[in-house]
DNA sequence: GTCCAGGGAATCA
DNA sequence: TGATTCCATGGA
């Protein structure tokens, strides 16, 4: 099933020191990700494109082991994947001053970092997102990559990494239902095939500077809409002015701002403005905030 | 049995 | 454009 197997991958650590924005609960539960899970020993152990990472917090230090494919350098893909160049204080200090709300929420998930990840991967994960629940998307996510993806051991414990579309590409409709992905699965299956004949659309998502235009290709994809495309860009393309509007994200807008009775009638629209309006080219991070204020507290 | 989940697409006005 | 309905599946 899987024919490359890395099992004598050389272990690498990266350590970073005195970083105030770094919560791993925060970064790994605020629903941008969903192959992060804790171990036997609480720490957040994850599976990225291009290996296995662990992730300690021991007082105001990180400690980031892991197994790398290709022999690429962990530091390299931790500054890049954790968005490490970013200064989080001076992002939260602008968010904080807009008003109390933000403020609360800010000082909740005051460890969230907007996660740079792998854009194939981001885009099939949240097409299989659509009308479904957390844990079952990451159940869904793990047999793809248990059943296509790379097999990676590493402390006697086998990872498997997301499938490239190349390694999509014989995976039936109906070998995709099996595992799950109910009315998904055409939808999985036809992006699959598009972006295989198209070897350029996914440089090209990457290298156009225009948001706008980004998302207007993006929607062109079976299973992107409005809501998994703004999800795209802020987790795979670091666009933080998006803001993604799904239901808790508008069962929070409106009850701090909105406050309509029945919180199924509020446009959409509206909720678009008033976060651009308010947040401005930060309202990706907003909503991180927001969102994970709202769904664990 | 019923409701809901990080929505999208098809249909109809 | 805007509103409604259907779509698989599994847990609460």
């Amino acid at each position: 099933m899987n024919k490359n197997v890395y099992e004598d991958l050389k272990e690498q650590t990266y350590i970073i020191e005195n970083i105030k924005s770094f919560e791993p609960k925060h970064i790994f539960e605020c629903g941008q990700c969903f192959r992060w899970n804790l171990d036997e020993n609480e720490n957040y152990i994850g599976v990225i494109k291009d290996g296995v990472l662990k992730v300690e917090k021991k007082e105001n230090k990180i400690i980031i082991t892991g197994v790398i494919i290709d022999n690429k350098d962990i530091k390299d893909i931790c500054k890049e994947y954790f968005d490490l160049d970013n200064n989080y204080e001076d992002i939260k200090m602008k968010l904080s001053k807009i008003d109390d709300n933000l403020k609360n929420s800010i000082a909740y998930g005051y460890g969230i970092r907007i996660l740079k990840q792998d854009l194939w991967e981001t885009i099939i994960s949240f097409i299989i997102s659509a009308n479904n629940n957390i844990p079952r998307i990451k159940g869904i996510i793990e047999r793809l990559s248990k059943n296509y993806g790379k097999e990676i051991i590493w402390n006697n414990k086998s990872y498997y990494t997301f499938p490239t579309k190349e390694e999509m590409s014989n995976v039936s409709v109906d070998e995709l239902r099996k595992l799950g992905l109910g009315f998904r699965d055409k939808r999985v299956y036809d992006t699959t095939h598009i972006l295989l004949e198209n070897s350029k659309i996914l440089e090209n998502l990457e290298k156009e500077e225009n948001t706008e235009k980004v998302r207007e290709q993006l929607l062109e994809l079976p299973g992107v809409g409005p809501k998994v495309a703004d999800c795209i860009m802020l987790f795979a393309l670091k666009r933080f002015e998006v803001f993604p509007i799904d239901v808790w994200v508008r069962r929070v807008m409106n009850d701090l701002y909105i406050k309509e009775e029945d919180e199924t009638k509020v446009n959409k629209r509206q909720i678009e403005n008033l976060a651009k309006e308010k947040y401005k080219k930060l309202a990706g991070l907003a909503q991180q905030y927001l969102f994970y204020w709202r769904r664990e507290a």
